[in-house]
RNA sequence: GGCGACGUGGCCAAGUGGCAAGGCAGGGGCCUGCAAAGCCCUUAUCCCCGGUUCGAAUCCGGGCGUCGCCUCCA
């Protein structure tokens, strides 16, 4: 079975086949550093992290690019607001928006150029454009004649005409048609400025993309990424350019992501209602954000809010006890006798389909809503083995479970939810430990390990004498300093979560 | 005004012709000393009206509603 994926260019699903079998060549849409990005930036390029990662997993090269615009009008704009230089905003920007991509599990692109770092390439392609005689200069300013590409308006599925008559267009008496494009914009006093055959200026929005892409994929290249507010006139205009100065197509497959949404608006910078990447992140774990988020399918518009953040909460919390409650059995006995044998054919059965679920959910469109219910299946799956078999088990059994906690661990990873590591259960105990056992069991070393074992041993004595103030006193205890107990038919499993 | 998308249980959300995934919330039960975790059971005239079809949430037509793009926007 292949990819099949939406392309927005021909309005349906295709069948995925890169230009070159093995490799994928992709590009998204990156920021323009003038402010920290918000949640729904943050959506976009979710989307297409976890459709790189999936590739990847799918065995395909993937070569990754994502520019980042650091030269622009809005960029201009903030300076003059701050009072300080294009370039430090720019730069300050440029590192924020590497920390929260960093901090939302966003892998780094192959290469994120800067478009300040592109502008030889742009003027050339500006050149182009001029000499095939697709633009025009006027008074410093060069401009895209959208007239002289006949396809304007192929992928936003919009015809020259009933653009203009929507009347919203911008009227420049210098332009030979409204629609027409900045390429090349003169700069005016204080502005960065670059020198160009048409005098001292800078490039307009648009024409990176088209020139970074060319440089580091070649044309046509395989995927262009962005948000759905972007098809037009951004990705219009791309092509536009692109192919007037290449004759060659741009992309081949157009994916576009939904928008986010608060109260059933967009969100947006120029709306005001947006949040910021970094203000949810610093409130809610990273693998929280990102399973409310891909619960949705990436093309739909996804409703953001703080109680659709409580629910993944408690869901992502459904997945921590389920490995943690796999990966215990590690420790648990397993010299029972062993589940029955339709049992463990079931349980075997639910291994398998889980992984092709995964796979033909993320192979039609990259639909992670279905494979994530896929995984919760098989958490059922498991949970339910677990607990029906959890006083017998063989050690067949304890590998069974163990495989399924490792395909839960491993597919959730393909979507970059991560699940914190085995190790880390048991060690790190908060000190406060040492002080529970020194106060309930007379404990006095200071070895949190040797605490707990104490407290555990405390609390078995009085559970056995039906002491249940002193038993539940050490339970309490513990779990004010967030260690949990829970009774199973093999002993007590003790859980640690920091901040829990 | 032009173009486009969407309308699925209390909430969110998959599903494009054949018994309606999953998450959250609610109710009942099992397990437990009590818990916790978990399991089991339980809640859907798929916006409305027509049509095509043996069969429609899914295709077609009409209606109502919501949202997006057309201006900077992920």
């Amino acid at each position: 079975m292949s990819i099949r994926l939406y392309n927005t260019l021909t309005r349906r699903k295709e069948d995925f086949e890169p230009r070159e079998p093995g490799k994928v060549a992709m590009y998204v849409c990156g920021p323009t550093v003038y402010n920290h990005i918000h949640i729904g930036n943050g959506r976009t390029f979710l989307t297409f992290d976890v459709i790189r990662r999936y590739l990847i997993w799918r065995g395909f090269e993937v070569r990754f690019v994502q520019n980042i615009t650091d030269v622009d009008d809005k960029i201009i704009n903030r300076a003059n607001e701050e009072e300080r230089p294009a370039a430090e905003v720019a730069e300050v920007y440029t590192a924020a928006f590497r920390k929260a991509m960093e901090d939302f599990g966003i892998e780094r692109p192959t290469v994120q150029p800067m478009a300040t770092a592109m502008i030889e390439p742009m003027i050339g392609m500006v050149n182009r454009l001029i000499e095939n005689g697709h633009a025009y200069v006027v008074d410093g300013d060069v401009y895209f004649s959208v007239r002289s590409f006949p396809e304007y308006g192929k992928l936003s599925g919009r015809d020259i005409d009933d653009l203009l008559s929507g009347a919203r267009v911008d009227v420049d008496s210098r332009k030979q048609d409204p629609l027409d494009f900045a390429l090349w914009k003169a700069a005016k006093p204080g502005e960065p400025h670059w020198t160009s055959p048409w005098g001292e200026g800078r490039p307009g929005w648009h024409l990176e993309c088209s020139v970074m892409s060319e440089a580091e994929l070649g044309v046509p290249f395989d995927i262009h990424g962005g948000g759905s507010d972007l098809v037009f006139p951004h990705h219009e205009n791309e092509i536009a350019q692109s192919e007037a100065a290449t004759g060659q197509p741009f992309a081949r497959y157009w994916l576009h992501g939904g928008m986010l949404q608060i109260n059933a608006e967009k969100m947006s910078k120029s709306l005001g209602n947006f949040m910021l990447l970094r203000d949810v992140l610093a409130q809610y774990p990273t693998p929280v954000v990102r399973l409310l988020m891909l619960q949705t399918h990436y093309r739909s518009p996804l409703d953001f809010s703080s109680d659709r953040l409580d629910e993944a909460v408690t869901a992502y919390e459904r997945i921590l006890n389920l490995v943690r409650n796999l990966r215990w059995v590690r420790t648990a006995e397993a010299s029972g006798d062993g589940a029955l044998e339709s049992a463990r054919t079931a349980l075997a059965a639910a291994l398998e389909e889980a992984r092709a679920k995964f796979v033909s959910e993320m192979d039609d469109d990259f639909n992670t809503a279905g494979a994530i219910a896929g995984v919760f299946e098989l958490g059922r799956a498991a949970n339910a083995f677990l607990s029906e078999n959890q006083s017998d088990l063989a050690a067949v059994d304890r590998e069974s479970l163990l495989e399924a906690e490792s395909l839960v661990v491993e597919l959730l990873g393909v979507l970059g939810i991560d699940v914190p590591d085995a190790d880390d259960d048991g060690e790190e105990l908060p000190p406060d430990v040492v002080e529970l056992a020194r106060q309930l069991t007379g404990y006095e070393g200071s070895d949190s390990a040797a605490a707990i074992r104490a407290l555990l041993a405390a609390r078995s004595v009085a559970r056995t004498e039906k002491n249940w103030a002193a038993a539940d006193a050490v339970r309490d205890g513990l779990l004010l300093i967030g260690i949990t107990i829970e009774d199973t038919p093999q002993g007590p499993r003790v859980n640690y979560r920091p901040r829990g």
